[in-house]
DNA sequence: AGCGAAATCGCAGTCTCTGCACGATTTCGT
DNA sequence: ACGAAATCGTGCAGAGACTGCGATTTCGCT
């Protein structure tokens, strides 16, 4: 299904709002920005704006919620054998390419999350989030139960690599703006994946064998 | 300083509106509950409310920033010897007769924080601020930064016993409201943390022999 | 062209939160 | 003990986010 006009107007309507808003909240401050402005901007009503995005903070996480779709999707279609930490692994190479091309708006997003603290507590809920996801891929692989100790530190522990990533990217650009050496920074993520891999493995392990 | 009458004053005026709002949100809904209805019960004025509280969730968690203050002193403390997670056990069977004689309040706590989503949410900045203090003990233990990934991951796997020691109490709780075997419930948190000491002590090993 | 559904909108109202100013109380220095 | 200064509780006014409801417009399809 190729999705009707009407659905891709209201995508694109959706889509304008939340380009304009992430703007407005970069030059004027996230709450400095009230939603009128927003609404003018993106030549809506104001109305409008709060029936895409039920609360303020949703027009900066617009997409989040696919995101972990899509992470959920991907942990959970694994192929036999591959374990959840591969498969994120893999998840995060495969789609390093379509964030390469979002990098200025990645960038100006974090930028805006950093500067306001309500923004910045918000945006956990994404990362519990994937912390819960990837806790039920590996409960899968351990073949416990998601609330268990070690499956929850597992996954706390691999959950705490994704933040890291964000910074990476950050880190990257400034430092290496003008080589951008897509390859280097690949095999950065790669390595510190796997390095996430081996500490959960071995505490895991240890664990099991007392 | 035995504290002034002003002081002692602002305190129990505060604690009478954190305890009243919380059995209001526990019997009509945190959503239901209006500040101006706090504000009655509790013979203050509404401008009162939000003076001791700038966030209505606030209310809620009003003694969480000492509990991460406490914590953060007695990790900051602990005498040379002792591992940031030595140190974390000891700061938790420290305090686990403090927090049986609050047993009622904080289950009831927790019902309201579980009724709401936003609220669930909201609570989530101090187990990040309690992750981040375990960062920082953790990183002095090993040598290195706060940033670094193992320490954070560390962190992370720690602070996830911190959640499944909240809900232990329930738990037991439930399970053995009659017996009130305080000693096992003792020992069951140590165990927590105790398998928290391998995991992590053994994912940094196994990181650090690479 | 026209009909039904869906998107957009306007309006009114609720609620949280803030800045400011004023009186009352407490504290402190002498 | 007494007056000055700090602090607290409070009332008021207002900004801004968000919601429910009904009207209006727009669109897809026949």
């Amino acid at each position: 299904m190729p999705l009707g006009l009407r659905e891709r107007k209201k995508l694109r309507t959706r889509e304008t709002i939340a380009r304009v808003a992430l703007d407005l909240f970069d030059r004027q401050g996230f709450r400095a920005t009230t939603i009128a402005e927003i609404a003018e901007a993106a030549d809506v009503a104001p109305r409008t704006v709060s029936a895409y995005f039920p609360a303020k903070e949703d027009l900066v996480f617009a997409d989040q919620d696919e995101i972990c779709d899509a992470l959920a999707a991907r942990l959970d279609q694994r192929r036999p054998g591959e374990t959840a930490i591969d498969a994120l692994r893999n998840w995060i190479v495969e789609n390093l390419p379509a964030w390469e091309a979002r990098e200025p708006e990645l960038r100006t997003r974090r930028r805006v999350i950093e500067s306001d603290d309500g923004l910045r507590n918000y945006g956990r809920r994404f990362h519990l989030r994937a912390q819960e996801i990837v806790a039920t891929a590996i409960a899968r692989d351990l073949g416990g139960s998601p609330d268990d100790l070690e499956v929850r530190m597992a996954a706390a522990a691999t959950a705490a690599v994704l933040d890291v990533l964000g910074e990476l990217r950050d880190r990257f650009h400034e430092e290496s703006a003008a080589t951008g050496d897509v390859s280097s920074r690949r095999d950065e993520a790669i390595a510190l994946v796997d390095r996430a891999l081996v500490f959960v493995g071995a505490g895991v392990r240890a664990l099991r064998e007392r």
